[in-house]
DNA sequence: AACGTTGGCGTCAGCGTTGACGCCAACGAT
DNA sequence: ATCGTTGGCGTCAACGCTGACGCCAACGTT
């Protein structure tokens, strides 16, 4: 269990200084090409390998960058850590993961932690009324990735889906299928300004159809249970139900549980969309009528728009706005 | 933007040097109250921040743990995850996160990554035929802890559950129910020497009704088309088939799909049991009979594991074995 | 009165790397 | 013949922190 071989070793090894073998190890030029195979050879007999560690305290810069989420088990995510790490190391950078559980203190610590750690960037799922904390960290001079949310700071960069569009869509699906009287279930993480999906539902129904036309909110946990609740709940609010729109699919399938639970059948009583298209909603009976989120194009997006912020800091770019599709199944 | 706050500036401030600071940050004692108050005051004025980097140049210490996984995408994995990552914060850890396509070589260069940034430990869903990268960086002085298989060497803790028990509840299961045409459906990424719920299986078949008693094997990914082409294979080799073992909750929620699309019922024609009890499995019809793996207790154990391993280094300790349990639902 | 012991600090070096700079030989240009 | 210029290195310090050690005053002990 001998020491870890450093520049020093490789370099005596060689016969010429560490700094030179620094070079090598960088492709930075400055050496002979014997002197680089030499180089390389002794690398290779001591196994050496650059200690990012040391490497990063000199050149502020760690390789590494730190993914915040919400929760890890909400099916959403997942795809999107597995195509953000996936390009990340692509890049050469490796991940750091912490969730927070939607709780802004627990944010502030993972932040506060990765910052202690020197991570090159951050990609945020961010927690409710978070906004301050980051916009705080791009100035002290973070690159940010925020997804999901409008954040107008230096080092900050916004990638978001068209929630408003999927809203719409929902909404004229819906119509266009007969349904009048709709329900639209919320979700309490979601703070209100970030409520775009419901904004844009609700919006649709107005411009077809004159701002008579009835849409009762419940808001709920974005689980199957909190959509079991959330039905209930809009059921009190209009027993004559006959369409839904759900925060998530997980939601969407709670109400579905739910409908069915209380005799009604879906889509034949209440039509349900749901939003996110998670893997599950392929194969549950009925098959989700959903809005199509491109997690895969979510993913590039993100690590892009941070390769970005990282090389150029402090520039301002334009949030990303990413399409939306109306995927038609069974339930709606 | 002016520079982060050190352990000098702080000193400076205050009027100790930085050794001083230090102590007080570090708990260490050897400071007088009145130091201890003004250095925190100091502290908090400055918004000082102790570098994680720097201190881990010097103690090797990161502070870091890596998990290291085999694809998140998988619905057992993200709980897990969730679960590693909640529990090592809560012991001041941050998590770096790979995954590996269960590849060999990917696993090798994230381990070469975690370790050139110096993590105190990892936690590894082993790929393919990589005992030995796992030996070998074991005795280097690299604190592992292995999920679900056996690998002996220093520094090394494994965690599994009990498969063997789960492969023959399943089959007690579905041979209590009559079923007597079996088939199992194992992964293509889980190497002859893993197949601990296939040899179980078989065995509590054996065991019960004598070696004569039929079980044709097929070998898919662990996902839902994995399942389907699965299915499609037992069927071939046992086109009167009435009983299946998936190899997990995916596979045979894709095997049901295969079974409703060929004209069959479950459980009536054909009882399918699967394994890991993932949430999807309680909402697709038929409700899915499965072995449940409480991965809960699987993190618990996996980072109390590790954190054992990085306080008493090279110690040796006995495998964790978890229990497993059968959840009756509806498909057997 | 002389002696350890303890508390409360400071000093110094070094972790492994890279940025800044300097040096020397070899070369082409004038 | 002289002068820049370039290539190919080496030297040194520094990144921010902690381990090892040493120092001094204030104690209590015999």
């Amino acid at each position: 269990m001998d020491r870890e071989a450093t520049l020093h070793d490789v370099a005596g090894k060689v016969g010429v200084s560490p700094r030179t073998v620094s070079r090598v190890v960088n492709d930075e030029g400055g050496y002979s090409p014997e002197t680089r195979k030499k180089v390389l050879a002794a690398i290779e007999e001591l196994r050496y390998r650059p200690n990012m560690v040391a490497r990063a305290l000199i050149t502020k810069r760690s390789g590494t960058v730190g993914l915040v989420g919400g929760d890890m088990t909400d099916p959403f995510f997942p795809a999107l850590a597995e195509g953000i790490q996936h390009r990340a190391r692509e890049a050469g950078q490796t991940m750091f993961f912490a969730s927070t559980g939607s709780d802004p203190d627990r944010q502030a610590e993972v932040l506060r932690s990765f910052w202690a750690r020197a991570v090159d960037g951050v990609i945020v799922f961010p927690a409710l009324d978070s906004i301050d904390q980051l916009t705080d960290y791009g100035r002290r001079g973070l690159p940010i990735v925020v997804v999901d949310d409008l954040v107008d700071a230096p080092n900050v960069a916004c990638v978001l889906f068209d929630l408003p569009e999927g809203g719409r869509l929902a909404a004229r699906h819906l119509l266009s299928a007969g349904r009048r009287r709709m329900g639209v279930i919320s979700a309490t993480v979601s703070p209100p300004r970030r409520r775009h999906r419901e904004r844009g539902f609700v919006a649709a129904l107005t411009e077809t159809q004159g701002d008579h036309l009835p849409a009762v909110i419940a808001e709920a946990d974005p689980t199957v249970r909190g959509g079991e609740a959330g039905f209930a709940e809009l059921l009190s609010l209009m027993p004559d139900l006959d369409g839904i729109f759900a925060y998530n699919d997980l939601v969407a399938i709670g109400a579905m549980r739910a409908a069915a639970a209380s005799g009604r059948r879906v889509p034949d009583d209440i039509a349900v969309v749901g939003c996110d298209d998670i893997e599950m909603s392929t194969y549950i009976t009925p098959a989700l009528t959903t809005i199509r989120l491109d997690r895969g194009r979510l993913s590039n997006e993100a690590v892009a728009a941070l390769g970005d912020l990282i090389d150029t800091p402090a520039q301002r770019r334009p949030p990303v706005v990413l399409p939306v599709e109306l995927v038609t199944r069974e339930s709606a």
